[in-house]
RNA sequence: GGGCUUGUGGCUUAGCCAGGACAUAGCGCCGGGCUUCUAACCCGGAUGUCGGGGGUUCAAAUCCCCCCAGGCCCGCCA
């Protein structure tokens, strides 16, 4: 409906200009939406932009063919308010259990995402990458994609080696633990031992050469350590409601031969360099760096892998999307422009900052981190008091589930509200907070609809709407669609958060303000509606960013 | 040193890419609201040189240039 509408506006404002750049702003307090096209104008045609909106909304309001929207002037400005026939329209469409679902399109995605070397847990910095990842994965099968996430395994670099070469040399054995921590053990003491003794570093490599030849033991080394340690991250990503659809094993290139076969195709470029090591020279493409495909010692690095796993990428999806750190980036450029040159398709990249501790920034080898799963245990522990506290009431094991859901919310909701470009510091105190601008607030406000819902019965539905809180409210219904369209187009899942948070807000005040059960005749047929609306679009974006829509809390 | 990026009330943050009408919200602070659909809520108040300086424009938080501060990258690591 809104993009409907948007559109429909921008098509008249073009054709009475006769300019293509036409845009339309949020009109903020004044309007729906506004164009401030009339200054533009002036400009040209050195005229009054006053006088110039005056005779655009003449000419706008001559052709006028439906009422879903009216125009006033205000000085220069064109303002466009949206009038009941929209609302009614919205909310007709917001009745529909799936609000918000577009439908099935036939372009394949990939997002890859979280894709941390199994030498660990995941930390709360690995858990942004996770966050971002999923929560554009849902939004892409939200607007209608095929859409498939991935897990990139890092199973043959160094820092695995350093772990294999532990668990075989250190006779750590796994205690009462996950697989994560039991890894992540063995290779902070790995790297202990390599700095007392530098002589370690040549059994590595070693064991990097081996791996590469498919020398078979070496190779099931290597999968058993990796897939200990990976079992225990999928554990925490569930936990979180991450989940990936596939697990591509690096290794799986070189075996198959593709890491091979991609760099024949580049040896055979102009821009191949080859002098002992093997490098593509990107300076005609403004990159002053090497980029290294190969070792003098014949090994390749994770470079050329990475070639070898986007160009299979690019064969089998028509967008492929990654989720990477900000240090990543000159990296990820690297590789776009290689594939470029390649005749290949290039992947989009959402890159994110750093979370730090206050302390400075985390690291796996140090053992300096604070754990997904630390986390998860910490803010459970924390919503269950407050569950309690609230609802004491209700049965253990029902305090036990919202306290899940309610931790899970705070998690999600804290870390992709927050633009993936800026870096933070990680703060107990504000992951452990469920009120305003959290995950717990939005789930609360759903809980409130379902609750109004659930006392009210069947109704039936009727669109005479007229009290301001109630009109805000189903005008930012209508903008949900458009919202989950920005949010694929621009990868800027944080977009969703600030939507839904409003969303949230509109629905508290409406439900402060305005009467439901206790209203009469067509006046609550109407409010029921709304708050189903409500109801369907909160849970829409709840689930869209990946936490649970409670019915109560 | 070069490149990328961030800088918005005491703290956190939206808006910036596609410049417009009083800069968004939260926390904290001050004050108010539960005999009324779940108070994980709502309302009011105080708090801002939008890092600093220049420029472009009728109009700059938003675009351009310089400077300052933080983060990241610049490896035959991944």
């Amino acid at each position: 409906m809104y993009q409907d509408e948007y559109r429909r506006i921008v098509q008249r404002l073009q054709s009475i200009t006769g300019r293509e750049d036409v845009e339309l702003t949020d009109g903020g307090a004044h309007a729906d939406l506004a164009s401030t096209i009339a200054f533009t104008l002036a400009k040209e045609q050195r005229r009054q932009p006053v006088q110039i909106a005056r005779e655009i909304a003449e000419q706008l309001q001559a052709q006028e063919e439906g009422d879903s929207v009216t125009i006033e002037v205000v000085g220069p400005y064109l303002n466009f308010h949206f009038s009941a026939s929209y609302l009614e329209a919205t909310l007709r469409e917001a009745l529909q259990p799936d609000y918000g679902s577009q439908p099935l399109r036939d372009e394949r995605v990939v997002v890859e995402h979280t894709s941390a070397n199994p030498n660990g847990p995941l930390h709360v910095g690995h858990i942004r990458n996770s966050i971002l990842g999923d929560t554009l994965a849902r939004s892409f099968r939200k607007a209608g994609y095929r859409l498939e996430t991935q897990y990139y395994v890092n199973d043959i670099g160094r820092q695995i080696a350093i772990v294999v070469w532990g668990v075989g040399n250190l006779g750590e054995i796994k205690k009462e633990e996950k697989g994560d921590a039991f890894i992540a053990r063995v290779y902070i003491a790995a790297n202990r031992a390599i700095e007392t003794d530098p002589g370690i570093t040549s059994h590595i490599d070693r064991l990097m050469q081996r791996v590469e030849q498919g020398d078979p033991q070496v190779v099931r080394q290597f999968r058993e350590a990796v897939t200990e340690c990976l079992e225990g991250i999928k554990a925490t990503l569930l936990s979180l409601h991450v989940r990936h659809d596939r697990f591509i094993w690096e290794s799986d290139f070189v075996r198959n031969g593709d890491v091979t076969r991609t760099i024949d195709r580049i040896r055979r470029m102009p821009q191949c360099r080859d002098d002992g090591t093997l490098w593509v020279d990107l300076s005609s493409q403004g990159f002053e760096k090497q980029y290294i495909l190969k070792r003098s010692d014949g090994t390749t690095v994770y470079a050329a892998r990475d070639i070898a796993f986007h160009v299979w990428k690019g064969r089998n999806f028509d967008r492929m999307i990654d989720v990477l750190g900000a240090d990543h980036k000159l990296i990820g450029a690297q590789l776009i422009a290689t594939l470029k040159l390649m005749g290949e398709k290039a992947p989009e990249i959402l890159h994110f900052e750093f979370v730090s501790l206050p302390e400075g920034s985390m690291s796996t080898r140090a053992g300096k981190f604070v754990s997904a799963d630390e986390l998860v245990e910490e803010v459970v522990k924390q919503a269950y008091v407050e569950v309690t506290t609230r609802r004491p009431e209700l049965e253990e094991d029902v305090r036990r589930a919202i306290a899940r859901s309610v931790a899970v919310g705070a998690i999600r909701y804290d870390i992709v509200k927050v633009s993936p470009e800026k870096s933070t510091v990680f703060d107990w105190k504000e992951a452990l907070d469920f009120e305003r601008q959290s995950g717990p607030y939005i789930q609360y406000a759903h809980a409130r609809a379902c609750s109004i819902l659930e006392k009210s019965g069947e109704f039936t539905p009727a669109f005479q709407l007229s009290d301001p809180h109630e009109i805000a409210l189903a005008k930012h219904i209508g903008r949900f669609p458009a919202i989950i369209d920005q949010v694929v187009e621009e990868l800027r899942p944080h977009l969703l958060a600030t939507y839904t948070r409003d969303l949230a807000d509109l629905f508290n005040a409406f439900y402060r303000y305005v009467p439901v059960l206790k209203s009469e005749g067509i006046v609550r047929q109407s409010r029921l509606a709304l708050v189903c609306a409500a109801r369907n679009t909160l849970r829409g974006a709840l689930e869209t960013l990946g936490i649970d829509a409670l019915a109560t809390m």
